[in-house]
DNA sequence: TCTTAGCACTCGCAAGAATAGAGTGCTAAA
DNA sequence: TTTAGCACTCTATTCTTGCGAGTGCTAAGA
């Protein structure tokens, strides 16, 4: 569809557009990449990209930039991914280096490492509760009317739980239904526990009890929960350092957006199935104000059929083979960290 | 020290500034505020209080806006503080009464409650973990070399910590020392406790066993807790609303400052012992980037000797009246709250 | 002595006009 | 098919001008 002279303009004008952040002139191609053809050629293959939909115009007398279309087309084919350098995978491995294999400083830190070295938003999902599954619980006593539940998933994952319990009960009784539970329920799926919570006939085959005992009620109110992702953002402030945001206006949609953590959930965790690396540029994202944003993600494997997401928000004039590797690596990196902690 | 006059001059001034972001002439004070003087003896009294160091100008040809020293004096002795209507007592309720009871829930709904009512940013503290009062503490095996401690804290609040442990443990024994650690420890402040902890007589003392026993290694590494505060932050796009933050540097300084969690901790934390409201009104809150915001904060109570701080951060520019009656009445319902969980 | 009307003066802001310069599209020649 | 040349367009900058808001000062009045 596209000859090789202008796949050749089109990657030297996103590459330049990234770098400058400015229209790119012919002038401006001529002087900096050593293709062998002159000016107003140039301007005649733009003309073409142009009509083709891959470029557009500020205004007459202005340089050329890609549209989102242009994007699509370098990402999909044009751009040559690069290795990331030794420095720069040492950077992530050193990220992880200090944290105590916990769970959420996993998380935490991982949305640091990506903000921090792709200078970008780093955003990390962590695997959808309900696909957890259960390796442990512990009900712990706080009054007459509560006790503590607290969930230690396969991955390492641990939600605590505030539970309603229908009368006192004795730690003899409480530590009995905790075992029981532990029993009966570890090594299933969240998911799967609820079912079994809610259904009657289930709960009665399981537990082989009347429903009225305590322990279909402390099973029922522990298992109630939500279907829960926390989304872990790093580096918000990065975006100021953008040139292309230097009106309040558009910081300010911006950011009206990322304070709304579900909305960023749903945008990073859509077709979560598509695995791999994957990009969205400019509206693509389908999130209203942040049409100029572009977002590389990739999920990661935390165990069996458990997958979180990981990503990179920037403006759509951002460097994505570089960030594309370093997405590409990290979801790696974070992969392996759970295999090992196995 | 100021006459009568002169106070209600600035008292306009500062309540006409706050309602317009623009500087107050002195035709706008006789046309808004009926004082039953002329514009001419208004000036004559504006031009003291410029003197005085109360008022500015932006220019020669332009109305006054209050400087620092003219808000400490508003805050401080003028201003009237109105009791919250009826409408906004019950927003805040309802903000809670959503909430399940949970630590963390409360600590992050009183963010955001905060930040709504007030529409500026919303800042809460978590008290700090040390000061907390250990109610039960429960070990959980997650593999040979680690274990999951859950500390219940007499406030509600729940740590877990994952810990390294010297050998494998069988179920048998990581229930015994469950036990005996529960026995010996449960009621103590964590600070307490990490002392114990690290001196090898006092852990003796305490548990009447070797060193060397599992038990003294489990509790040094369980108790080797960190100074820890959490702090929850809401309303942040907030400031985008402003006028003053019109330009991007503005913000961009604030927005940095709010990302380093840390420094908004000691901001807010700082002189925790000084109980009740308190106002500190721009550059007072010695945090470089923001020196155009005002922070008014309070203290709560979560239990004993606990104090955990809410706040909220504005612009100079603030209404402070209603800001102070917010936090006043919500670090009271938070205390309540507290007191009512026990 | 305090208050106020009047007036000259200052300054910022918005609108317009002029200019420079960057970059294009088109044409015609190589 | 490529390229040099040129006219044309549009933006961004700078300067000027005029307007209006608001002050400070002075002198007269209460």
């Amino acid at each position: 569809m596209l000859d090789s002279r202008k796949h050749t303009v089109l990657e030297a004008i996103v590459d330049c557009y990234n770098r400058t952040a400015e229209p790119v002139s012919s002038q401006k191609i001529v002087r900096d990449y050593d293709m062998g053809l002159s000016a107003a050629t140039l301007r005649n293959t733009m003309a073409d990209l142009e009509e083709l939909g891959y470029l557009t115009h500020p205004h007459t007398s202005a340089g050329r930039v890609p549209t989102e279309q242009g994007y699509r087309v370098y990402v999909d084919s044009l751009m040559t991914t690069q290795k990331l350098s030794r420095t720069e995978r040492q950077f992530i491995r050193d990220g992880y280096a200090s944290s105590r294999r916990d769970f959420e400083e996993i998380m935490e830190q991982t949305s640091k490492i990506l903000s921090a070295i792709s200078h970008h938003i780093g955003v990390v999902l962590s695997p959808e509760l309900h696909e957890s599954i259960l390796r442990r619980l512990e009900l712990i006593s706080i009054d007459s009317e509560h006790i503590l539940a607290v969930l230690l998933m396969a991955s390492g994952a641990v939600k605590n739980q505030v539970v309603s319990i229908p009368r006192d009960l004795s730690d003899e009784e409480l530590y009995r239904i905790n075992r029981i539970l532990n029993e009966r329920l570890a090594g299933l799926p969240l998911k799967q526990i609820r079912q079994i919570s809610q259904d009657p006939v289930k709960l009665k085959a399981v537990f082989d009890r009347p429903l009225s005992d305590p322990i279909a009620t402390v099973t029922r109110n522990t298992f109630a929960l939500e279907q829960e992702t926390h989304v872990y953002i790093d580096g918000t402030s990065n975006f100021f350092s953008h040139p292309e945001f230097g009106e309040v206006q558009k910081i300010e949609s911006l950011f009206r957006v990322l304070e709304q953590k579900e909305q960023i959930a749903d945008l990073l965790s859509a077709r979560q199935d598509l695995l791999g690396i994957q990009v969205l540029i400019g509206s693509e994202n389908g999130c209203e104000g942040m049409e100029m944003c572009s977002v590389v993600r990739s999920s990661y494997r935390v165990q069996g059929n458990q997958f979180g997401t990981i990503g990179v928000i920037g403006p759509t004039r951002m460097a994505y083979p570089r960030i594309v590797s370093i997405v590409k690596f990290t979801s790696q990196m974070i992969s392996e960290l759970f295999e090992e902690s196995l």
